[in-house]
RNA sequence: GCUCGCAUAGCUCAGGAGGUAGAGCACUUCAUUGGUAAUGAAGAGGUCUCCGGUUCGACUCCGGAUGUGAGCACCA
């Protein structure tokens, strides 16, 4: 006799051990035909599990974010059970589930092509319609080993071999086809109704740079076709909003061959960075930074002393003049350890936080840049806060405060936190990394927000935590850090007077809240779309006149505009208004004020919205006071076309 | 850096047995003075990314370079 407690509270009992899909038999055929796999006190198993004892039990569908990775993760088995059929000498290596969908990687002797990925979709169609049942099992060591090494599979030899021998293996098989797999997965192979393999490219074997490289596929996997649609939809959507594409539409930069990975930016997308900078440049300021300026081109020694060359220096640009060598400065922290060296600091300068707005050249790897988001010259709201130990918490808090308050003002409510603790490679003590990684926590808790924890992942220097931004197509934009550095000053010979009159060594923050300028201006076009809240928009107003007769009148309100601190233009070419509107709307001007005989005779314009409100006629006066607080809204609020088409809320537009 | 693509007018893209090219938009000129997402007409615009090779002849085929795209690796 055992009972199992389902999700709803309600209880049953049965006489003696029942797998999951008989339990869900037991409650209705519509549950026992779309289970894919169950929950047995909050552990995922198939649905042939045999529960033998009291449990919470719940029948996991394709409902919940876990069926979902059951079936992508099953999914991924069906490919590489195609790719096997069409092509018999690919090795399958490892196939596991993603953001939205699954990969598999194979070893074969040439790339896949697009044609082939077809043929494979079609080959997985044919095994969705053989409905084969999977089957789990479980192996011996060696047994698998002598079973895979006969089958010439290779790569899952060698994975077999590296997991730990006291651990169980299990394997599945569906038809033809075995594989390696924890588990869990659906019952049958009919249970796919709607997949696309989306991509091929090559990915390296263990993901190991010295190692081969392999051919990974990657595919989609959803309830239905319909949730598949709209997945491709978004898609398409986060194409549209490519920052590159909108950075060429809306004239805001560009690049080119003789400069790789450094911006050229055009009149409109300069005025973005500079409402940028010096909205930083105020907050920082009202947060008790010192802004200052270090050099470009700083001796090649000062980074050998700071221990950067020893890590960096395939990564640094450099310069040779007058028999001395230089590096073009990859970051400013060595800099700025120089301008706390000048003068004796006391520990009542402390905290000293010092920010520069800083250009950096590093040379990354060619195949890693990506528009703005991945340059090689880039500007960081950088900072530097020189500290006591006990200060560290309370600094932390400090920043945060303030980046939290930063982000919503660029229209970023949701922010995700994780802390990086102690590599293996490290300096310091270890009761220094315990008090530091403390303090860390310790200030993540007290914002009363939820943070995630990665082990081992912080610098060779300190632990660190990483903000990243969700923006409005989900993903994660990785912007904001703070670390603790418990090694520079030193290096650098940075050093306060303590109360005791003894000479001590400050702790380093490093910190940035938007990171880089480029990348940053890269997330906000794709936040946005391109429709940029007004405060950050590079042109806020347009006055058009309708005909010749307006046209002083135009200039007159253009004038009053830029009187009011707004960026506005006017636009008197000899054009149909409708082509005026049309162009302006492209170019995602959030005002469009039009002034005709009748609006000029009275004084008034006619405001426009972007996209397409009209909000009637005016007077000047009435139209700067609402443009003056749409501004003053910054991005807080502002409504976002969502991924997968939340109609937008123009209410709040038009306010 | 690695694998696989791509590179034709300012932009978006066609094209061709290997015989030096075309559209739309933008641009210029002319006409048009108009009411909220494209007024009409005409014109100009190209070493087909660069360097080699094959060929009587290469934008087209082959090799290399550079840039760029997807992914991997990297990211102080």
């Amino acid at each position: 006799m055992l009972t199992v407690r389902l999700p709803d509270g309600s209880s049953r009992a049965y006489d003696e051990p029942v797998s999951i899909a008989e339990i869900a038999r037991s409650i209705g055929p519509g549950l026992a035909k779309a289970a894919l796999a169950g929950r047995v006190d909050g552990e995922l198993v198939d649905i042939s599990h045999v529960v033998e004892a009291d449990a919470a039990v719940a029948i996991v569908t394709d409902r919940e974010a876990d069926g979902l990775e059951v079936l992508r993760h099953s999914c991924a088995h069906i490919m590489a059970q195609a790719v096997q059929r069409l092509f018999p000498e690919a090795q399958v290596t490892i196939g596991p589930v993603i953001d939205d969908g699954f990969y598999y990687d194979f070893a074969y002797s040439r790339p896949f092509t697009p044609e082939d990925l077809a043929a494979i979709e079609q080959a997985m169609a044919e095994i969705v319609k053989e409905d084969l049942s999977v089957e789990r099992q479980l192996l011996e060591r060696d047994d698998a080993v002598q079973l895979f090494r006969d089958m010439g599979e290779h790569y899952k030899v060698e994975i077999i071999e590296s997991i730990p021998s006291d651990e169980p293996l299990s394997f599945y098989r569906q038809g033809e086809f075995i594989d390696l797999c924890r588990g869990p997965h659906v019952p049958n192979t009919g249970k796919f109704k709607a997949f696309k393999l989306t991509s091929v490219a090559g990915a390296y074997w263990r993901g190991d740079s010295k190692r081969e490289m392999l051919q990974r596929i990657y595919g989609t996997a959803w309830p239905n076709s319909k949730e598949l649609r709209l997945h491709l939809r978004r898609l398409e959507e986060a194409e549209k909003r490519d920052h590159r594409k909108i950075g060429k539409q809306l004239r805001l930069f560009h690049f080119q061959e003789e400069a790789p990975g450094m911006v050229f930016w055009h009149p409109k997308g300069w005025t973005i960075y500079q409402v940028i900078q010096s909205y930083m440049k105020q907050a920082q300021d009202a947060n008790g930074y010192l802004e200052i300026n270090t050099p470009q081109l700083v001796d090649f020694s000062l980074w050998e002393k700071s221990g950067h060359a020893a890590k960096f220096s395939e990564e640094m640009f450099t310069v040779e003049s007058d028999n001395r060598h230089y590096a073009i400065k990859p970051m400013n922290c060595p800099c700025h350890v120089q301008v706390f060296n000048q003068g004796l600091k006391s520990y009542r300068d402390l905290p000293m936080r010092l920010a520069e707005f800083g250009s950096c050249h590093r040379y990354e790897p060619s195949g890693s840049m990506h528009g703005l988001m991945r340059v090689r010259n880039f500007v960081q709201d950088d900072g530097h806060v020189f500290c006591t130990e006990e200060q560290i918490q309370s600094e932390v808090a400090h920043f945060m405060d303030f980046l939290f308050a930063v982000y919503r003002d660029f229209g970023f409510d949701e922010v995700l936190l994780r802390l990086s603790t102690r590599p293996e490679k490290r300096v310091g003590a270890d009761e220094l990394w315990d008090r530091a990684e403390d303090a860390l926590r310790q200030a993540l808790d007290a914002t009363g927000r939820e943070w995630e924890l990665v082990p081992g992942e912080g610098a060779f220097y300190g632990p660190k935590i990483e903000y990243s931004l969700r923006d409005c197509m989900g993903r994660l934009q990785q912007c904001g850090t703070i670390q603790v550095d418990f090694f520079t000053a030193e290096r650098l010979g940075a050093q306060y007077v303590a109360e005791d009159n003894s000479r001590r060594t400050p702790v380093m923050l490093h910190r940035a809240a938007l990171g880089s300028f480029e990348r940053f201006i890269g997330v906000l076009l794709e936040h946005y779309g391109g429709e940029l809240p007004t405060w950050l928009a590079p042109v806020q107003a347009v006055v058009m006149n309708i005909t010749d007769n307006q046209a002083k009148d135009c200039k007159k309100i253009e004038q009053t505009l830029k009187n009011k601190g707004f960026r506005g233009i006017s636009d008197l070419r000899n054009e149909k208004i409708g082509l005026k509107i049309r162009e302006h709307e492209m170019q995602k001007t959030p005002w469009l004020l039009v002034v005709g005989d009748r609006e000029a005779r009275s004084g008034t314009v006619s405001v426009r919205k972007r996209g397409g409100n009209d909000l009637g006629v005016m007077t000047i006066e009435e139209c700067c006071e609402r443009i003056s607080a749409d501004v003053a809204r910054y991005g807080r609020g502002a409504p976002v076309a969502l991924a997968g088409g939340k109609p937008n809320e123009s209410e709040a537009l038009t306010r």
